[in-house]
DNA sequence: TCTTTTATGTGAGGAAACCTAACATCAATT
DNA sequence: AATTGATGTTAGGTTTCCTCACATAAAAGA
C-alpha cells in the first residue's frame, strides 16, 4: 500500500470529522452536495472520510473563512488537481479563474484549540 | 501537535478497526476487558480507537496465531511499554516473561487481502 | 477422563450516531 | 422586493454500536 492508497482510504465517521474540522455535519454534507468531496459510504450508507477528504474540508474552511464561495473553490480544487497534468487549456472562462487565484495564494489562518490546522494533516505521512 | 499525540489521537469507530485489522467486534472488545488496549469513547459511550490501540491489535492478532494467550501477550506488551525505562526489577516472574519472550522476537507474518499488515500502520507517519 | 478455563460466537434489547428530506433563516445579490 | 447561497433545525427512519447473557469448542488442569 503506498502513501497515495493511505492517503485515501476510507477511515472517518462524520462524527470524527466534524470534531477534527469544526465544521457541522450540514455543512460538510453540503460540500458533498457541491460535489467539493466525494466521500465513500458503508453498505449501510455512512459516509466514511479518508485523509484527503478531512484535509480538502480544512482546506474548504479555510477558503471560506476568506471569502470565497463555493463556486470559486471547486474552481480553485479542480485547478489544483490539474496541475500536474495538462495546464493548457481549461474550459472554464480563464478570466475568472485567475481573478479568483489572485489574493488566495497565501496566508496561514489561526484556529482553535481542538481542531486541525490546515495543512497539519500531512504530519500523518512520511512522504 | 506531535507524532506521540498523533498516534493516540482517538480517531476511528470499532467497525473500522474491524475491517483494518480482521478482527471480530467480540474479540476486540474481550481484548480491551483483558486490558490489552484501552480505547477511548465518545461522550455516548462508544469506542474510539487510536492509531496506536489498531497497531497494538495487529500485534496482539500476530501473537495470537503464534500460539501466544492473552496473559503472555500482556506481560510482552508492558515489556515494551518499559523498555525505554528502567528495566531492572520487574514484579513478575522473570522465569515467565523470558520463557515467553524466547521464541516471540522475530518472525513476519502473511496476511489476507484487504487488512493491514503489523507494522505496515507506522507508515501513516512521518517520524 | 472429567472438569475448568480460555477465547470466541451469537442474540436480545436498547442507545447513539447517522441518514435524507423538508422547511426556516439571514445575508448578500439582483 | 425577490432570489440565491450557506447554514440551522427538526422529524422520522436506519445503521452501528453498546452491554449482558448464554453457548461452545479447544486447551489446560485435575
Amino acid at each position: 500500500m503506498n502513501d497515495k492508497e493511505r492517503r485515501s482510504m476510507p477511515l472517518f465517521s462524520i462524527g470524527i470529522v466534524i470534531k477534527l474540522t469544526e465544521l457541522t455535519a450540514r455543512q460538510i454534507r453540503y460540500y458533498e452536495e457541491n460535489n467539493l468531496i466525494h466521500p465513500e459510504r458503508t453498505t449501510g450508507n455512512q459516509r466514511l472520510f479518508s485523509f484527503n477528504d478531512v484535509d480538502k474540508l480544512l482546506k474548504i474552511k479555510s477558503l471560506l473563512d476568506r471569502g470565497l464561495n463555493i463556486a470559486g473553490i471547486k474552481l480553485l480544487l479542480e485547478e489544483e488537481k490539474d496541475l500536474p497534468k495538462a495546464q493548457g487549456k481549461s474550459e472554464l472562462s480563464d478570466k475568472e479563474l485567475r481573478s479568483i487565484l489572485r489574493n488566495e495564494l497565501n496566508e496561514a489562518g489561526r484556529y482553535g484549540k481542538a481542531s486541525l490546522r490546515q495543512g497539519e494533516l500531512s504530519r500523518f505521512f512520511r512522504n
